[in-house]
DNA sequence: GGCATACATTGATGACCGTCAATGTAGGCG
DNA sequence: CGCCTACATTGACGGTCATCAATGTATGCC
């Protein structure tokens, strides 16, 4: 509920800059700090990397609860966390609640790594 | 003097994995978390940008503090942050510090992301 | 209906982080 | 030598974060 960081958005409002960019104003950062701010914590990576080495891309919180070693509440606040920053997608079926990838999400941070 | 993350060396146990990754044990994770969190605040991003913005590809101190409306004691932490984190660099001539990217260290980053 | 399961939410607590004012360090210059 | 400049370091303060215990919500099953 914290207005959702868009991620694959890019900005809209510059779409095509060549190589070189100018700086990157206060609006831009805070926006991308956000989605560091989510891959900057040791289980989220490790969330992150379970959800994804699941052969039928999907995982549910009772099978990521017990190899972190974290209680349930943590695991679903840290879950949350990461589907807030737009890296993974949340479905309930059931009683049960699969997190996946959200795909290209992580192509589309690692770009935005590269160019800063 | 925190251990240095070393960043480009990647895992150096495993070198060239095709696709698919086990998972992510706890100190790589521990340690990649690190990285992250060094991106996870606005003003660092800003900080990074500015520098790869300078065209020479470094920057004094006194020349990124005010731009960001910050103390010149806080910029300076920032600066020690991202060096520490190994993407910046930092040298000493006379009395300025300059500091310029580390070349290939926000690609090693956009490869940890991408690769998870 | 009643109970068990899977997950989310709340509240509290201890640790960490970003910021600044004050101070320390070291090089350049008269 | 003495002073100024550029930067780093220290200490303190307010805010945020990660974690857990307890509780709430909803689905499935008997």
């Amino acid at each position: 509920m914290t207005a959702t960081p868009t991620l694959q958005s890019a900005t809209a409002d510059d779409c095509c800059e060549p190589s070189i960019q100018p700086a990157l104003g206060a609006e831009d950062a805070k926006r991308k700090a956000m989605v560091f701010k989510a891959l900057a914590d040791p289980n989220r990576l490790r969330l992150l990397s379970m959800v994804k080495a699941e052969a039928s891309g999907e995982s549910c919180v009772c099978d990521l609860t017990e190899p972190l070693g974290l209680g349930q509440p943590t695991v679903s606040h840290h879950l949350k966390i990461l589907v807030d920053a737009g890296l993974l997608h949340r479905e309930k079926r059931g009683t049960w609640a699969y997190y996946s990838l959200v795909p290209g999400a992580l192509d589309d941070v690692a770009g935005m790594v590269a160019k800063l």
